[in-house]
RNA sequence: GGCGGCGUAGCCAAGUGGUUAGGCGGUGGAUUGCAAAUCCAUGAACCCCGGUUCGAAUCCGGGCGCCGCCUCCA
């Protein structure tokens, strides 16, 4: 099975082969943690869980890595204004150094991660732990005349680097047509950007041989990728804000400096909209996982939910959208709490018939460039034949088919097989189920819906059905 | 102004030259004490205007609308 990606480098979509047969480096630009990662970040990194995970299910092993970025950064404008950033107002804000800012935002970030059912990267890297390999690269781009110093200032200087434009689109020439970059007189051309910056006003410095500072925004993600990855990575993958002038700039400096390719694959994910809009706090519809969670949303709906439109479309996810996933997954759920297989039944061909085609339906589509929604339609697909084909499975047939849906979510990780069996229901609830199936036997059903109003009140939710009463937790 | 993307039924979303993807919701039915779950049935569509073609949601041209990037941002 040949996995196919859109590759933003070429615009088109390509088969998946790394540098290396059999083994992917992948690196995914991260957070930045002056704040909560809020649901369009989360989307675009469930995109890197997804490829990751598509990636092993094919045999592939992958190593990848996902920075953290801690130290906050400052523009142009912010030098005018009153050198002043994100991470230092956070820090303000909240009274600590920036640090400790970057830390608590760090681990609530990876508990965000698990959360969502993430698998664990190799690394993540943080940016303040990589200072001295940023000034190495700086100096090699210096001393290979493709970054001037004017001050305490690098800059990387474009006109050394013709390639420049080639992710974005935007060439030196096109820049200029457009003619908005501002004038900065220290630079050479108006898309220089900075590699190391000085600035009294800014909270964190480093020193370095051209006076303390901090890096310039693009040198992070080239250096700790390449420290862990290697200066060639198969795979890079970024919110498509990022295409530029972050990920032109990463290339630029990353391959004046090597002379080799960088990344062979630019994935980039779309924008997503909250309500048919921007997300924006002043908006109220600002959202991060934990203001989801406290809405009463299940994080494996989110999962689902984020990941249910294609990646490289623009998404727009609405609270009915999260319920309609959380409504898929229970039907998941409810099919496979009543697939439990009962020993001495004979085979049924159909049923392994459709589990295998639902397989391969699933797996063509993931292997199109992730493409989701195919991919979704043959899990339900797969659940509908099953409805139809009733419970009365032989217990070979029922391990096939949990064994197909947990293929599945090995892929999706929306917790497909996550869910209540009724195995440990307790002896209190079972007298309760008993008392009020006595109660509808007499036709007492003011007494029996009592009963299931009470459970219900514990989330405890009943269903009676042709083999008797069945409950499951909400 | 430059670079890029999107417009498919009430909503979400595949498809991208000819055979009504799928889901959520709605409606009718089966089942049920009533529900739930499940099954069966069912309506509704390709932003607009030209063109190419036997045939276009799908290709070409021109509009209109929406969105992203060009300042940190997934």
């Amino acid at each position: 099975m040949t996995v196919f990606l859109t590759n933003s480098l070429t615009g088109r979509k390509e088969e998946f082969v790394p540098r290396v047969p059999g083994e992917v480096r992948m690196y995914n630009c991260g957070p930045t943690v002056y704040n909560y990662a809020h649901v369009g970040n989360l989307r675009a990194f469930l995109m890197a869980d997804v490829l990751r995970r598509l990636l092993e299910a094919r045999g592939f092993e992958v190593r990848q890595v996902m920075n953290i970025t801690d130290v906050g950064h400052m523009t142009e404008d912010d030098i005018r204004d009153a050198g002043e950033d994100k991470m230092a107002v956070a820090a303000k804000e909240l009274g600590k150094d920036p640090y400790e800012v970057a830390k608590f935002f760090t681990e609530a970030f990876f508990a965000d991660l698990k959360a969502l059912n993430f698998q664990e990267a190799e690394a993540y890297p943080r940016a303040t732990e990589t200072i001295p390999e940023m000034i190495a690269m700086v100096e090699r781009l210096v001393s290979k005349g493709n970054a001037y110093v004017v001050g305490g200032n690098v800059y990387f200087d474009v006109a050394t680097f013709p390639e420049y434009g080639k992710l974005s689109g935007n060439t030196v020439a096109s820049l200029k047509a457009g003619a908005r970059l501002e004038v900065n007189p220290e630079k050479r051309h108006p898309a220089d950007f900075a590699l190391w910056k000085s600035d009294p006003q800014h909270i964190m410095q480093w020193d370095s041989p051209w006076g303390p500072g901090f890096p310039g925004w693009h040198i992070e993600c080239s250096v700790m990728a390449q420290a862990i990855l290697g200066e060639e990575i198969d795979i890079h993958t970024g919110g498509e804000d990022n295409r530029f002038p972050h990920h032109e700039c990463e290339i630029a400096q990353s391959e004046a400096a090597t002379g080799k390719t960088f990344a062979r694959y630019w994935i980039h994910t779309g924008y997503l909209q909250v309500g048919g809009e921007k997300m924006a706090k002043s908006k109220g519809n600002f959202f991060t996982l934990r203001d989801l969670m406290e809405k009463g949303y299940d994080p494996r709906a989110i999962r689902a939910a984020l990941i249910s439109v294609h990646y490289r479309q623009p998404m727009n996810l609405t609270l009915d959208g999260i319920d309609e996933a959380a409504k898929n997954l229970e039907r998941v759920h409810e099919l496979l709490r009543k697939t439990t297989g009962t020993d001495g039944l004979p085979d049924r061909p159909e049923v392994a018939e459709a589990a295998a085609r639902a397989r391969n339906d699933f797996d063509a589509a993931m292997d199109d460039d992730m493409n989701v929604s195919p991919a979704r339609a043959a899990v339900l697909a797969l659940v509908s034949e099953l409805n139809r084909a009733g419970a009365d499975l032989s217990t070979a047939d029922a391990n096939l088919v949990r064994g197909t849906f947990a293929h599945f979510d090995g892929i999706l990780g929306t917790g497909l097989m996550d869910f209540d069996d009724g195995e440990d229901l307790s002896t209190e609830v079972e007298a309760l189920i008993e008392a009020r199936n006595a109660a509808r036997k007499a036709k007492d059903f003011a007494e029996s819906d009592r009963i299931r109003d009470e459970l219900a009140g514990r989330g405890i939710i009943l269903s009676d059905g042709a083999g008797g009463t069945t409950w499951k937790r909400k």
